[in-house]
RNA sequence: GGUCCCUUCGUCUAUCGGUUAGGACGCCAGAUUUUCAAUCUGGAGAGAGGGGUUCGACUCCCCUAGGGACUGCCA
């Protein structure tokens, strides 16, 4: 990798950096889109890079399982994503470096000595020391041994957060931190900072898990005489009950958001509006997301995730949503689901989607108010139905049935006007034949209004299960 | 234990010393009505507590309480 990155229009590189040692989770996802907000807003880039320095924890299912779920966010690195794990020995050239410099040393405490130097600092309320610091090398320098950074005694830290604001850490309370393990393998606190240096990221815009480390991390800028980036500690996202994201909540995973039904861009307007807001502005695009996100104004308190808000923000993307994408993703959910659909339900749907979409909060609901057109002819109705045809509404729904076999047009407002004048005709109000006909149109399923009812359902499917029904009680 | 962060309606947020503390979701009521929704109208609902600073604090400072992170040869 070149060492001087390309630069971009703004100069502003954000990277997403994610540890693969499970599937992304909401608070991940969220994270990665404000880097990818951060970086279109300003022209930016936005990179990947993929933390696996811990070989014992990472793996490739994890990979798989976050890439899968940043794509489905639609969430792509501006360049070639870079594994961590294979840039050990640049890291390892950086260490070698701070060793030559000075700003390193070798440390052979033990881990019980570790262990109790640990307690010890604990008990004095103070950041742990290594004896090594200052001592000469041991009589066997080749024993096991890892290397620390060595870090300033005195003075202090600002770490100039553009969530958190200024911030200082007193120098003596930060330890001197392992830059390279035992076996040569680097750390995450040495590979970040080289990494984020090399690949010239200019703004850190990660969870404020790492406020700490943020500190720590600017002194090793400091001691290679890097430009420290900008940094933006963003709080994590918490369950409904405040508490941290588990599995009780029902989701974390941004797979399961998209196998509940929900679309993308409902998800990135929500987790955008979760820690993030724009004056009174609750739905919006991602052109306006992008014009109006800058760091500087993500909240700094953690924020609950809230199903119900959810479902409104999705329920507005899907209405305007283009409806042969919904009746699409609609039939592959119910394909998932298993369900029993006749041959040309990618049809039906896509006649239907548009007449029921507005009351639907996810590809769920939306497969949910979809069922009444998938049924088969001839329906079985239901018993509340089959009462409320007695010969009066038999003989009503017949004269229905010759006025709609003459309907020119079988259009939306067309059948609302038949409808409208057909009642007036008769003298009767829609109490009078509506829930028979629905009944008979949807064999009970939930519907929308009877003219979007026919409309979904088209002439011919219509006016077949209407004439299914009026046959059976001739 | 130590260091650091956080605290406005139930929830997400606006406010950047002077507002009847605004909006959204949800909730409640009403309207509509051919089911369920959707839609429309109205309503209830908040500055953790205590000290300061100031003519005036949600806003600035301090303390307390509560929540959280870090304190790993995890990231």
């Amino acid at each position: 990798m070149s060492h001087s990155p390309a630069p971009t229009n703004s100069g502003v590189v954000t990277r997403f950096a994610p540890s693969p040692t499970g599937f992304l989770h909401i608070g991940g996802a969220r994270t990665a889109l404000f880097n990818w907000l951060y970086a279109r807003h300003t022209g930016g880039k936005f990179l990947i890079r993929v933390e696996d320095t811990d070989r014992e924890r990472s793996t490739e299912a994890a990979v798989a399982a976050i890439f899968e779920g940043l794509d489905w966010l639609g969430l792509k690195s501006d360049d070639e994503v870079i594994f961590q794990y294979s840039r050990a020995d640049r890291h390892r050239e950086v260490v070698q470096q701070m060793l030559e410099a000075g700003r390193a040393y070798r440390c052979w405490m033990t881990v019980e000595e570790l262990e109790a130097a640990r307690e010890k600092a604990r008990a004095e309320g103070k950041a742990i020391r290594s004896p090594w610091r200052d001592a000469p090398p041991p009589a066997d320098p080749s024993a096991p041994h890892v290397i620390r950074f060595k870090g300033p005694l005195d003075g202090e830290t600002l770490v100039d957060d553009l969530v958190k604001g200024p911030v200082t850490f007193r120098n003596i309370e930060l330890d001197d931190l392992v830059l390279l393990r035992a076996d040569g393998a680097p750390t995450y606190n040495l590979a970040v900072v080289v990494d984020d240096h090399d690949m010239g990221v200019t703004h850190v815009i990660r969870g404020d898990d790492h406020l700490n480390n943020a500190a720590r991390q600017t002194l090793i800028y400091q001691a290679m005489d890097w430009d420290v980036p900008a940094f933006g500690h963003i709080p994590l996202i918490h369950g409904p009950d405040g508490a941290k994201l588990s599995k009780r909540h029902g989701a974390q995973a941004v797979g399961e958001f998209a196998d509940m039904g929900y679309l993308p861009e409902g998800m990135r307007n929500y987790l955008a509006r979760l820690g993030w807001g724009h004056g009174d502005d609750e739905v919006f695009n991602d052109e306006q997301a992008i014009s109006w996100f800058d760091v500087r104004d993500v909240v700094k308190a953690p924020a609950r995730l809230d199903w119900a808000k959810l479902n409104f923000i999705n329920s507005q993307h899907l209405r305007v949503a283009d409806d042969a994408r919904l009746a699409d993703l609609t039939l592959r959910a119910l394909v998932a689901q298993k369900a029993d659909l006749p041959a040309d339900a990618a049809a039906r749907l896509l006649n239907t989607v548009p007449q029921v979409k507005e009351g639907a909060k996810t590809i769920l609901e939306l497969a949910e108010h979809c069922a009444f057109a998938l049924k088969v002819r001839p329906l079985s109705l239901e018993e509340k139905t089959l009462k409320q045809l007695n010969d009066e509404t038999v003989e009503r729904l017949g004269r229905l049935r010759v006025l709609l076999g003459e309907a020119p047009v079988w259009g939306l407002s067309e059948l609302e006007n038949l409808l409208k004048s057909f009642a007036e005709s008769e003298g009767v109000g829609f109490g009078k034949f509506g829930p028979p006909l629905r009944g008979i149109l949807t064999g009970g399923s939930q519907a929308p209004d009877l003219n979007k009812i026919m409309t979904a359902l088209g002439r011919e499917e219509s006016l077949g299960r209407l004439d299914d029904a009026l046959a059976s009680r001739a």
